[in-house]
DNA sequence: TTTATAAACGCAACAATGTTGCATAATTGT
DNA sequence: ACAATTATGCAACATTGTTGCGTTTATAAA
């Protein structure tokens, strides 16, 4: 129903995601956006391309909501669960690791929509600083 | 070094931790603790019943930190990862579920130091609701 | 039982993250 | 160019979590 507009504040925010390596905070792509909107905007642009399935959303071991472009995993891949996320305890940063199937053994009672698969450790650019 | 001690406030606070099915945030413990203490010395308390392994951390998939005990899962076996969580969308209760060994397919160059396995979905209380 | 000591607590203040309401601005189809 | 409605800015608020510091309390030793 509802008409979805390409706005300049929402091209910024989608190139932004799409050209960091990591996902990233609200906080971290506000920061990037140099001023062209408003920090409550960002939220709300990362909510509609949450929507459009052009990014998705994974939430940090500490709790920290981080945003990623959908790339490599279309809707479906995201679906069956094949790829996973690397949380280094280290600098923070959020690595999305592709080629993870895994098996659940889940009672049928349960009706599963997502999931989300997030390793912590050490990334190897904070071993290689070690 | 450090003398534990075992305070009534850290007693009542596990307690509610060890009975309840599903695992819970700070605010739904804060609310159980029925003013026995002070909201940051819930956050305190946690902290340290972390660090003693008695409970652990879950992050929802919301950002929001919620606890459960280490009944059925010694340190070794969480680390083992071979339980996961399961996070209703509908009534946001979260829940441990055994018997999930998974494998995984990290780059050697990654330090893996704990494994997180969360899957959103319906729970079978809400899908009786629906 | 009393006492010393460090752990635990309460309170107040702060910080970070995320949300809502509403008036205004901007995009898009016509 | 215009109308319709989506998107934005701003201000205010909500929630979750943290820190500093003076006071209280649990525990071990006297």
């Amino acid at each position: 129903m509802a008409i979805i507009r390409n706005t300049i504040a929402k091209k910024a925010v989608f190139e932004i995601i799409q050209l960091n390596k990591t996902a990233m905070s609200q906080t971290e792509i506000f920061a990037k956006v140099n001023n062209i909107c408003d920090r409550v905007t960002v939220y709300r642009i990362l909510e509609r391309l949450v929507k459009e399935v052009k990014i998705h959303k994974i939430v940090n071991i500490n709790g920290v909501i981080n945003y990623a472009p959908c790339n490599s995993c279309s809707h479906e891949q995201h679906l069956h669960h094949d790829h996973l996320h690397f949380s280094c305890t280290t600098c923070k940063k959020l690595t999305c690791i592709a080629d993870n199937h895994i098996e659940l053994n889940i009672p049928s009672n349960y009706q599963v929509a997502e999931v989300f698969l997030t390793v912590s450790g050490i990334c190897p650019d904070c071993i290689i600083m070690a």
